[in-house]
DNA sequence: GACCTGCTGCGGACTG
C-alpha cells in the first residue's frame, strides 16, 4: 500500500477527508466501510464481521481516525488502542496504521507494545503512551498494573479488538473483558469495536465485547466474501483405500501433482508430528524442491518460523507444511493453493484455512481436502454443505473464571488500586462476571489479601494490602513477580533442541526426550537428528547419518469433530441410506458405504446405531453418537460403569470422533430397547461420570493451570522457567493440601468444572443422552467388523504389543473384511 | 526395516 497524502490537515469533515484519501489511492469504499466510519464518528460501538481480506481493517482503522480529525486537538496521550491476539501481527498493523495517519496529516505516533518490545521502549511507554498503540490482551493488562494507569488512558477514544473470534471463547477473552470494563468505567463514551471472522454466534460475540447493560451495538457485515471452493481429493483406487488411519500419506502422489501445478501452497496438517512426516515424505519424493519447502509448527524455533513467514511473503516457497500455526497471521499474497490433510474437524476452521489463499485481486480461494481414510471423504462433502447452508460453529464465552478474576484484581491492586464496591460494579459489567455474587467476590478479596484459611500463614500469598478501604500492592517485589505472571496461556515446560554448535531448532516435550538415549535418532524440524546429551532443559543434537528415526510425540490438545460438521455427516448418511449419492466425494466411496449398509446400517440424526460383534478377542459393543472424541470418552466410561453394575466384567475402551467401542470377555446380556434407553438415561449423569472416571486425578492436573493463572504458583522467569516437574509438584502439593484442609476452596471447584466442561464436554455428552431418548435405536449383530467399527478396532490396537506388525494386522483385517463383504448381515433381535 | 496423533497463543525490569 503506497499511500498518497491528501491535501492538507483540516479541521473539517473527517469523513470527507477519508473519502478523498481513499480516492487518492484509487480505491472506492465499500458500503460497509462507509457504514463503519459513520458509526465510529457517531461514537457508537459494535462488531464488524467478514471473511479475511475484505477490508475490515481499513474500515475499523479509519473510523477512529476520522473521529479524531474532527475533535479539537489535545496534547498527547493515547487516543486509539488496537488489540491483536498475535504479537506477530502487531508491527505489520502498526505500520499500515502509521502510514494512513501520516497521509491524512494527523500528527500521531503509532507504536506497538508486546513481549517483543525492548526494555527501553517499554520504559518510555510506561511514562507516556503514543497516540495509537497496537498491543496484545496480556500487554494491555500489564499496562493496567502500573500506578499511573488512570493517567495513561485518560484520553482514550476508541478500542478495536482484531480477530475477536480468537479470544471470545477462552480465558484470554475473559481477561480482555475485564480490562475493557476497567477502561469503560473511566471513559463512559469509549467506543469499542470488534473485528471477527464468520461465527455461529455473532450477536453473542458482540454483546460479550460490549459488556452487560451497554447500549445496543451495531453489527456490520463486511463485503460479500469471494467464493471459496472446497474440493476433495478422491483416491484413484477406492478398493485399496484405508478405512482407518490419520496420516494420509497414501494420497501423496495426488498431492504432489497438485503442488506441482501451483506457485505457492500451504499444506495444513492436524498435528505437529504429521507435519514432520509429510514434510519428509514430500522431500523424499521431490528432491528438486528441497530449497522450496518449509516446515512450520508451534514447536519450531520462533526465529526459524519468522524466516519462513518472510519467505512466504516473498514467494520463495512452493509449499510450507504447517499446523494451525499459520491459521492466522499476516497475509501471504503469493499463496495460491491450500491443502488440508485429514479431517477438517470443523467448518469455521476449514474456511479460515481456505481463506489463506487467493489474496491477489480477483483471485478466488480454493482448498483441496485430502482424506486420510475412507469416511473422511464424507466429512469433506459435509463441510462444504454446512458452509453453503451457513452452519458455522459458535464460540461460547466462559463464565466465572475465578483464576482470571483474582489475577485481574491483583493487577489492579499493583496498579492504581481499587475500592471493592466500585470494582464489583465494574466486574459485573462484563459478560464473564455478570453473575458474580458478593460472597464469591469477598472470597476473592480474602484470597488475594490473606491467601484463605489454609494458606494465610505463608507470606507469599498475602499479596494485596488494604489501606483506607483501598486495595493495593505495596511490595515492589510482589508487583514485579505478578507482572511476569500476567496472562492466561499455560503450557508445559519444554526441552530446547539445539545443535552442539549452538543453533536452536525448537522445543520438544520432556517426556519424549526422556525416553531417548544418546545416539537415538528422531525427526524434528524437518531433519533426522541424533541425540548427543541432555543438560539443563536443553537437548543437544547433531545431524544423523542414518535415516532411521522415530517421530516426537507431543501431548497437545485434541480437537473433537464439531457438532455442526458431525450433523452434516449424519445428514449425508441419511441420504445414502435412502440410496442417494449427491456429492462426488461420497459417491467415490460408495462401495464402503454400501458395505456398511449391507452388513449393518448407517446412523442418522434420529437413528442411533449400536453394533455387537464377537471375535477372538471377546465381545465388542460399538455405538456411534457422532459427538466427538471427548464426549465419547466420557460416554464410554459411563457405559462401562453402568454395565458393570448389571454384569461383572472389565472393559477395554476405544473412542474416535464417530463413536466408541467397549470390549469385554463376558457376553453382553440380551437387551431390549427399554434396557438400552435405561443404559443411556441422562439421569444422574454427573454422579455416574464422576464415579466412572478418575475425575480426581484429572482435576488435580487441571488445577496446575488454575494455580498458575491465579498466582498460587510462580512459574519462574521467562526462558529460565521452572521445570515442568517442579511446577507439577508444587501445584500438586497445593491441590492435596487444599483438598484436605479446605475442600470448599473455590479454585478446586473450578478445576473440577473445567475438567467436565472442557476435557469431557459434559454438555455435549448430556445432549447425546437426552437426544437418545427420542432416537430410533438400530441394533445390529455383526459377523465381521463394519467399516464404522473397523477404525475403532484399529485405534485400540495401536497401543498393543504384538509380534505381528501393525500394518500386517490391518491388512489382514482388510482382506478378511473384503472376503466377507458379500455376506448377509444378521439383525438383532 | 519396523512403524508412526493429538493445535494455537502471551508475559518484566532490576542492578550496576
Amino acid at each position: 500500500m503506497a499511500a498518497k497524502p491528501v491535501a492538507a490537515k483540516s479541521a473539517g469533515d473527517g469523513l470527507a477527508l477519508i473519502e478523498t484519501w481513499f480516492a487518492a489511492q484509487g480505491w472506492t469504499p465499500a458500503p460497509f466501510q462507509r457504514q463503519a466510519w459513520q458509526a465510529f464518528r457517531a461514537g457508537r460501538s459494535g462488531l464488524i464481521h467478514a471473511s479475511t481480506g475484505s477490508g475490515k481493517t481499513l474500515a475499523a482503522w479509519l473510523g477512529p481516525v476520522s473521529a479524531a480529525l474532527e475533535k479539537p486537538a489535545r496534547t498527547g496521550g493515547l487516543r486509539v488502542l488496537w488489540i491483536t491476539p498475535l504479537r506477530a501481527l502487531a508491527s505489520d498493523t502498526a505500520g499500515h496504521l502509521q502510514q494512513a495517519v501520516d497521509s491524512l496529516g494527523l500528527d500521531w505516533a503509532v507504536e506497538t507494545r508486546t513481549g517483543d518490545t525492548t526494555a527501553s521502549v517499554r520504559a518510555r511507554q510506561r511514562r507516556k503512551l503514543p497516540e495509537a498503540l497496537v498491543t496484545t490482551p496480556e500487554s494491555l493488562s500489564v499496562l493496567l498494573s502500573y500506578r499511573n494507569a488512570e493517567e495513561s488512558f485518560r484520553h482514550l477514544d476508541a478500542v478495536v479488538v482484531d480477530e475477536w473470534h480468537e479470544l471470545l471463547g477462552n480465558k484470554r477473552g475473559v481477561q480482555l473483558q475485564l480490562c475493557l470494563a476497567w477502561l469503560r468505567a473511566r471513559q463512559p463514551k469509549l467506543s469499542v469495536w470488534g473485528l471477527s471472522a464468520t461465527l455461529g454466534n455473532l450477536d453473542e460475540a458482540m454483546s460479550v465485547l460490549l459488556g452487560e447493560g451497554a447500549a445496543p451495538g451495531e453489527r456490520i457485515a463486511g463485503a460479500q466474501s469471494k467464493p471459496i471452493t472446497i474440493r476433495g481429493l478422491c483416491p484413484a483406487n477406492v478398493e485399496r483405500f484405508p478405512w482407518a488411519g490419520h496420516l494420509g500419506l497414501s494420497q501423496l502422489e495426488g498431492v504432489l501433482d497438485y503442488l506441482g501445478e501451483g506457485k505457492t501452497a500451504l499444506l495444513f496438517t492436524n498435528t505437529r508430528s504429521q507435519a514432520e512426516l509429510w514434510f519428509e515424505a514430500i522431500i523424499k519424493a521431490r528432491l528438486e524442491w528441497v530449497t522450496e519447502l518449509g516446515l512450520h509448527h508451534g514447536s519450531i524455533d520462533r526465529k526459524v518460523r519468522r524466516r519462513i513467514e518472510e519467505g512466504l511473503r516473498q514467494g520463495d516457497f512452493r509449499c510450507v507444511v504447517c499446523t494451525s500455526s499459520l491459521d492466522l497471521g499476516v497475509d501471504f499474497s503469493p499463496v495460491d493453493r491450500v491443502v488440508q490433510i485429514g479431517s477438517p474437524k470443523g467448518v469455521a476452521r476449514l474456511m479460515q484455512r481456505a481463506g489463506r489463499s487467493g489474496h491477489q485481486p480477483g483471485a478466488a480461494s480454493e482448498i483441496l481436502c485430502v482424506p486420510s481414510h475412507a469416511l473422511e471423504l464424507v466429512e469433506i462433502a459435509a463441510v462444504r454443505r454446512a458452509w453453503e447452508a451457513g452452519r458455522v460453529e459458535a464460540r461460547r464465552p466462559l463464565r466465572l473464571s475465578l483464576d482470571v478474576l483474582v489475577q485481574h484484581l491483583v493487577t489492579l491492586a499493583a496498579g492504581p488500586g481499587f475500592v471493592p464496591e466500585q470494582a464489583l460494579a465494574e466486574l459485573r459489567s462484563t459478560h464473564a462476571f455478570a453473575e458474580l455474587d458478593e460472597t464469591l467476590f469477598n472470597w476473592c478479596l480474602v484470597f488475594i489479601t490473606r491467601g484463605g484459611p489454609v494458606l494465610e500463614h505463608y507470606p507469599q500469598f498475602q499479596r494485596v494490602v488494604v489501606q483506607d478501604g483501598r486495595y493495593t500492592v505495596e511490595d515492589t517485589g510482589i508487583a514485579r513477580r505478578h507482572r511476569l505472571a500476567i496472562g492466561t496461556i499455560t503450557s508445559d515446560a519444554q526441552i530446547q533442541v539445539r545443535f552442539m554448535k549452538g543453533g536452536s531448532l525448537g522445543s520438544i516435550e520432556e517426556t519424549f526426550i526422556a525416553r531417548l538415549k544418546p545416539g537415538d535418532v528422531f525427526l524434528f524440524s524437518g531433519r533426522a537428528l541424533e541425540l548427543v546429551k541432555v543438560r539443563d532443559l536443553v537437548a543437544y543434537v547433531r545431524l544423523a547419518k542414518t535415516k532411521r528415526h522415530s517421530v516426537p510425540r507431543w501431548y497437545g490438545g485434541r480437537l473433537p469433530l464439531s457438532s455442526e460438521l458431525a450433523d452434516s455427516v449424519l445428514a449425508i448418511f441419511e441420504e445414502v441410506q435412502a440410496g442417494q449419492y449427491k456429492d462426488a466425494e461420497v459417491a467415490a466411496i460408495a462401495p464402503v458405504l454400501e458395505l456398511q449398509k449391507q452388513q449393518s446400517a448407517l446412523p442418522g440424526r434420529n437413528r442411533l446405531l449400536i453394533e455387537r460383534c464377537t471375535s477372538r478377542e471377546g465381545h465388542h459393543l460399538f455405538i456411534y453418537p457422532f459427538a466427538g472424541r471427548l464426549a465419547h470418552e466420557g460416554l464410554a466410561a459411563l457405559l462401562a460403569w453402568r454395565l458393570g453394575q448389571i454384569m461383572p466384567a472389565t472393559f477395554s475402551l476405544s473412542v474416535n470422533d464417530y463413536g466408541l467401542e467397549l470390549l469385554t470377555s463376558t457376553t453382553f446380556p440380551e437387551m431390549t430397547d427399554a434396557d438400552w434407553h435405561a443404559l443411556l438415561d441422562p439421569e444422574d449423569l454427573l454422579d455416574h461420570v464422576l464415579a466412572a472416571l478418575n475425575a480426581g486425578e484429572l482435576a488435580r492436573r487441571q488445577f496446575r493451570d488454575i494455580a498458575r493463572v491465579s498466582g498460587l504458583v510462580f512459574q519462574g522467569f521467562p526462558g529460565r522457567g521452572k521445570s515442568d516437574r517442579q511446577l507439577q509438584a508444587s501445584s500438586g502439593l497445593l491441590y492435596d493440601t487444599l483438598k484436605r484442609y479446605d475442600p470448599e476452596h473455590r479454585l478446586l471447584a473450578q478445576a473440577s468444572r473445567e475438567v467436565l466442561e472442557d476435557q469431557l464436554e459434559i454438555q455435549r455428552l448430556r445432549s447425546v443422552l437426552e437426544h437418545a431418548a427420542g432416537q430410533q435405536l438400530v441394533l445390529v449383530s455383526l459377523e465381521r467388523f463394519s467399516p464404522l467399527a473397523f477404525p475403532l478396532w484399529v485405534e485400540r490396537q495401536r497401543n498393543r504389543i504384538s509380534t505381528e506388525g501393525w500394518r500386517e494386522r490391518v491388512q489382514r483385517m482388510m482382506d478378511s473384511l473384503e472376503k466377507h463383504a458379500a455376506r448377509k448381515p444378521g439383525r438383532h433381535p
